[in-house]
DNA sequence: CAGAATAATTTGTAAAATTTATCAAACAAA
DNA sequence: TTTGTTTGATAAATTTTACAAATTATTCTG
C-alpha cells in the first residue's frame, strides 16, 4: 500500500501502542525492533517530549503520547482519504471476494457500500463461507481476495486486518452444567476446533448440542439456552453475555482476521483490497 | 522548522501552485528545481494521476491537482496542530517583536491571540514601526524577531511570509488630476519610496498632499478625497477602490513581507517565530 | 540471584533524496 | 521563420538517511 508521505513512522507508532511492545510492533510493520526504536526516538526529539513510558516492561503512552495518538490516526486517515479519492476514480472490472459469514454480517456492510460508492462500475462478487473452505477455494483460483480467520500463532501469510478477544458466551441466566453443552458451527470451523482443543487440554468433558453454519442460527440456539458458544467479543448480542472469569473455562487465544491476495492481482482487486484493509483500520478507532 | 513527516513534498507542491513555476518554488523551499521535479513525479506516480498541466509555460493545476491541494493543506495544517500542541507547552520568557503598523492591525491580532493562548506565560512585547526603523533596531539588537516589508527583487535574508499585489487606490468617486495628489506615510516608508520611484520612471508629475504614520490616518485622508495612495490589495476598506487599469498608472511590484530572526534565538522566540509563519500560512487559504 | 524478555546503542551497508550538469521543448522578440 | 531565453525533464554523481545485525543495558519473573 504505497503512501505519499512518511506514514511509516506513524504506522510504527500506532503499532507500538496497539501491541504494547516494540518487538511485536516491529513484526507487524515488517521492520526490526531497532528501526522502530530509532523512528520513535526521532519522533520524540522532533516533538520535544517523550511519547512512551518505558519504565515498565510493556511500554505505555505518556499523556503527550495520548494526544499524539489522536493526531497520528487523523493524519493517516486524511492521507488515505486523499489517496483513495484520486487513485483511479473510475476503474472497472470484476472482483471475486470471499469472507467468513459472521465477519461479513458484522463489519463489512459499510465497507463494501463505501467501496461501491467510490467505484460504481466494479462488479463485486461476495462469497460467504467457512475459513477453511475459503482457503481451499483461494488456492484453486476461485477468489481474488479473501478474508480468513487464523490462529495468531501459526501465521500463514496475508496481512493482519483485525484482532479481538475470543470469549465463551452464554444466554443471560444460563446455568453451566458440569458436562458442557456446546453450540457451534459444523466441521471445518476454526473457532469450533479451537474451542474443543482448549477443552480437551483442560480435561473438561463436553458434548455438542447444536450446530448451525450461520452466526444468526448459532446465536438463536444460545439465546434459547441450548448451550454455550465461542464468540469474538464484539459480536455478542443482547441477551447473551461473556462467561465470567471466576467460572474457570480454558482461555482462548484472540480471534484474528487476515486478508489474502492472489498473486498477480488485477488493479481493481488491488484497490479493493487496500480499501478493505484501510476501512477496517478506521472502524477500529 | 522541523516537521515530523515528509511535509517537504507537500510544501513543495504548494509552493509550485503558488508561484506557478518549479524554479521559483524551488527557491522558496530551498531546494533545486530538479529536486522538486522528482518529488512531484513521485507524487504523481503514487497517486496515479497528473497533478500539473505543463503544456503552458506557467504550470497550472489539473482537476485532480485541485482536489489534492485541499488535502495537502489540511495535512500540513494537521501536522502543525499536533506539533504545536506538544512542543514545549509551557515555555516562558520574553519576546521582543517588531512589525509594520498596518500589517499588525490587519493580520496579526488573531495570530498573537492564539499564541498567547498556547503559551500564556510568555511576555510578548510588540513594537509597531516603519520597516526601515525596524531593520535598524534589529541590527542594534533591539528585537528578537521582526516582520519587514521588502522588495521582492532585492532579497535580503529572512523567510518570506506573505505576498500580495500592491495597488493604487482612491476614494469612490474621486477624480484624478493630471498632477497626482498623493497621500503617503512619512519618510522612511517602503511603499512611499516605491510609489515615487515608479512615478518618476513613468515621468508623471505629482505632489504629496498629506502624510500620516498610521494606516488609519492615511485611509481617512484618502476617503476624504485628499488624494490617491498605495495599498496592499487586501487592505482596501469600504469607500475606497483600486484605480482601474485603463487609467494608466505605473505598475507596482507585489508587496512582500518577510520574517527575520536574531542569531542564537531563544527557544521561546523560536517557537513564536514558527507560530507566526505557520499561522499566516493558514490565513492565506 | 539467575534467566528471560525487552529496549537502547553501535556500526556497517543499502536505499533514497538531492545536487550538478545537460538536454529538449515552449515562448518571445526580431 | 530564427534566435535567445525561460522552463521542466533527465542522467549521473553525491550526499543523506534509514535500516538490519549484533551488542549492551535494563527490568521483570521465578
Amino acid at each position: 500500500m504505497p503512501f505519499i508521505i512518511d506514514t511509516v513512522q506513524l504506522k510504527s507508532f500506532i503499532a507500538i501502542v496497539e501491541t504494547g511492545t516494540f518487538g511485536q510492533a516491529a513484526e507487524t510493520v515488517n521492520r526490526t525492533q531497532s528501526a522502530l526504536s530509532l523512528q520513535i526516538k526521532k519522533l520524540e526529539e522532533q516533538l520535544g517530549c517523550e511519547l512512551f513510558d518505558r519504565t515498565n516492561r510493556r511500554v505505555t503512552l505518556t499523556p503527550q503520547g495520548e494526544i499524539f495518538l489522536g493526531y497520528a490516526k487523523r493524519m493517516i486517515q486524511l492521507q488515505w482519504e486523499a489517496f483513495s479519492r484520486l487513485r483511479e476514480p473510475d476503474v472497472e472490472g470484476e472482483i471475486r471476494f470471499g469472507t467468513p459469514e459472521d465477519f461479513a454480517t458484522h463489519y463489512l456492510p459499510d465497507v463494501l457500500a463505501s467501496f461501491r460508492q467510490h467505484h460504481p462500475r466494479v462488479q463485486l462478487n461476495v462469497d460467504c463461507d467457512l475459513t477453511l473452505n475459503l482457503i481451499d477455494g483461494f488456492h484453486r483460483g476461485k477468489y481474488d481476495v479473501i478474508l480468513v480467520k487464523r490462529d495468531p500463532q501459526q501465521v500463514k501469510g496475508g496481512t493482519k486486518v483485525w484482532r479481538e478477544p475470543l470469549v465463551w458466551a452464554a444466554a443471560d441466566g444460563y446455568q453451566l452444567e458440569p458436562r458442557l453443552s456446546l453450540v457451534l458451527s459444523p466441521q471445518p470451523c476454526i473457532y469450533r476446533a479451537r474451542a474443543l482443543a482448549a477443552l480437551d487440554r483442560a480435561k473438561r468433558s463436553w458434548h455438542i448440542s447444536y450446530t448451525s453454519p450461520s452466526l444468526a442460527g448459532t446465536l438463536a440456539a444460545v439465546k434459547a439456552g441450548l448451550g454455550i458458544t465461542v464468540l469474538p467479543a464484539h459480536m455478542i448480542p443482547a441477551g447473551v453475555h461473556p462467561i465470567r472469569k471466576e467460572i474457570k473455562l480454558p482461555h482462548l487465544a484472540d480471534s484474528e482476521v487476515a486478508l489474502m491476495r492472489k498473486d498477480e492481482l488485477s488493479k481493481v482487486a488491488e484497490i479493493f483490497a487496500d480499501h478493505v484493509v484501510q476501512s477496517l483500520e478506521n472502524i477500529k478507532t
